[in-house]
DNA sequence: ATTAGCACTCGACCTCTCTGAGTGCTAAAA
DNA sequence: TTTTAGCACTCAGAGAGGTCGAGTGCTAAT
């Protein structure tokens, strides 16, 4: 199909002129509507548009209907047409405004983020943040906060930190947490998860001597503690978005592509800018069959700490590539400064019940 | 409409028919059906219907179509006419095996319950958790970690508890953290958030002769804890889950549900069980007008602590209400049981960041 | 009180036609 | 050689009319 030879410049009017209308309306475009944007007859264009339609850049849903991109159409589009939105002050302003919230959690914050990129762009937004080397733990402590009750903190390499309240059913002394403590520093730092294995806790529990299931307890929380940082999840905001879209209009395709969405795993699998910092998937160039007909734009931020965090959307392949992707630049540009720059450390953390 | 005089057995059976064979099929129901399972005829049955529309409990959609069940309809189904259902042992096994899960964040686990409401009734589910007083702080904890980072972990009067890795710019001293710890205990406890006023953080800045605006830090972290404490948030499950059920075929009227259902502080307004355990509520007996023809079912379990959780469904009139109720009322006490019962003293809480 | 019978209603579905936007082709103009 | 005017052609979509059948209400007989 599509082969290396450039396109006039004619070409690359009309398939712009396409593109854009097209996106624009939903419907398909005829001859004589680009010939109202040049300085040609229709019937030049329909001759041209006949060219591009054999170079597999545009296509008719029926004969004697106007044309509409391909997927490689707007492949060429976004690649070598289309030029940079700018954002307005307005839309910078709002951005930063719902931005500078006080949350301060990491996972509000991200949910956040991508609520504000599906109201923004009227589509599906997902947001997540992933951090591509295991987590171990680098220290315990123990509260005591009265006989039968203590607080447990551990710490992460990757600074998080996560606590439990742990209410036992018998007393316990301030030394034997002490004690604890110290073997729990000593012994279960600095690995992996599956080094906890059961014969370890045992062990140190006849070491200890302790009767009470307090190392099972607390060799439980930090397994589940290093699953849990290991599991990153995805935020999907807006599904309903989708549904404004008349390409959505049938409920079928809709509700597959919401279900695929809320699954939450799957986002994970997505493509990710690599050098870029806005990475633009159009229709069949996704790889799950859920998305063959939509598009996923899809932006990076940096967050320190070796993670990497993705906000992105996902719509019909007819898209505004050029708002949406500047949109989402500026918010994943805003949230990577938020997250790691400016205050720094203000993530904190949170929870639970007796 | 609808008068205080007790229907006759006959009219009771037909309305129960009609109400259950169009909760399965979706269709009007026409007398010849309703005869079919009784020993008169479709004459009769016709005369009968067209009493029990004169009762508001019935209608036509149209002259000459079968007859669909009025809100007052259902009302009157659900509360006398409707046997309740049983669940069969597998699914009681089902939802016995995905409660049983190693989660023990109370968040992801009314998540969790949420998703298999969700799953098991195929509408969409949402589930929440509020307490019905203010919480306050019990108590601080500053953990040194090094020179310039600290831990600081609060417990509240529920028995959450929060940390947060505070990291300074400047070197601090363990005697530091120390004393800024007894002072926080003395002043910072048993106080709701709106007492932490800008001056009382100023004046015990000047008492502990802080410079590196440890007390703000500290307080800011207080004041949002307890902000967070008192935001309850519900969950939403399977929307897309709507889409499934012809009702929602309209695209619009989908939409407009959605959105109701993912704004997520709207929900925290529906109506909960008060007597009963598992509250119905059809149609225009919604006070949202997003939910005219719409129901909820919901079920509330009890978490101790004051404590009480929601877990609901919505989805069209025409909805398996005892079947809905059923499984809603034992995912509830599922729920219930494991967050206050059995292993108790097992949730915990999580992190975050430098 | 019940029922068989019957005329009637009306949505669902099918077919037919008409319309107009948009096409490709051809032949003339530039 | 490229562009354009002109024209015949195509086809989805909207609308009109027709048929079908499920379901009704009413009446008269049981």
């Amino acid at each position: 199909m599509m082969d290396n030879t450039e396109l006039s410049e004619r070409k690359k009017k009309i398939l712009r002129t396409v593109v854009e209308d097209y996106i624009e309306t939903a419907e398909p475009v005829g001859s004589k509507t680009v010939a109202g944007e040049m300085e040609v007859s229709s019937a030049t264009v329909r001759n041209e548009m006949a060219e591009l339609e054999g170079l597999g850049l545009l296509e008719q849903p029926h004969t004697s209907a106007g044309r509409i991109p391909t997927a490689q159409g707007y492949r060429l589009y976004v690649n070598e047409l289309m030029n940079r939105h700018r954002l307005s002050l307005e839309e910078t302003e709002e951005i930063n405004r719902s931005m500078k919230s006080r949350l301060t959690q990491l996972d509000k914050l991200l949910a956040d983020a991508g609520q504000l990129a599906s109201r923004l762009t009227d589509y599906p937004a997902y947001s997540l943040c992933a951090a591509p080397e295991t987590a171990t733990i680098v220290r315990y402590d123990l509260i005591y906060v009265d006989a039968n009750t203590f607080i447990m903190v551990v710490m992460l390499s990757n600074s998080t930190v996560k606590n439990k309240l742990v209410t036992l059913p018998a007393k316990i002394e301030q030394e034997t947490l002490q004690k604890l403590s110290t073997v729990f520093n000593a012994s279960f730092t600095k690995i992996t998860e599956d080094k906890i294995t059961p014969s370890l806790i045992s062990s140190t529990e006849r070491a200890l001597g302790d009767k009470l299931g307090l190392v099972a307890v607390a060799a439980g929380f930090a397994i589940e503690t290093l699953m849990e940082a290991q599991r990153t999840q995805a935020y999907v905001s807006g599904a309903s978005h989708l549904l404004l879209h008349p390409e959505y209009r049938d409920v079928g395709k809709a509700q597959r592509l919401m279900d695929y969405l809320s699954d939450g795993t799957e986002l994970l699998k997505l493509p990710a800018p690599e050098g870029e910092s806005v990475k633009i998937t159009i229709g069949p160039e996704n790889l799950r069959e859920e998305l063959q007909d939509s598009s996923v734009v899809v932006a990076k931020y940096d967050v320190g700490d070796n993670m990497q965090g993705l906000i992105g959307v996902v719509g019909p392949t007819r898209m505004d590539y050029s708002k949406v992707a500047a949109k989402l630049s500026y918010i994943a540009g805003s949230l990577g400064r938020i997250i790691s720059g400016d205050n720094p450390r203000q993530l904190t953390d949170n929870n639970k019940e007796t």
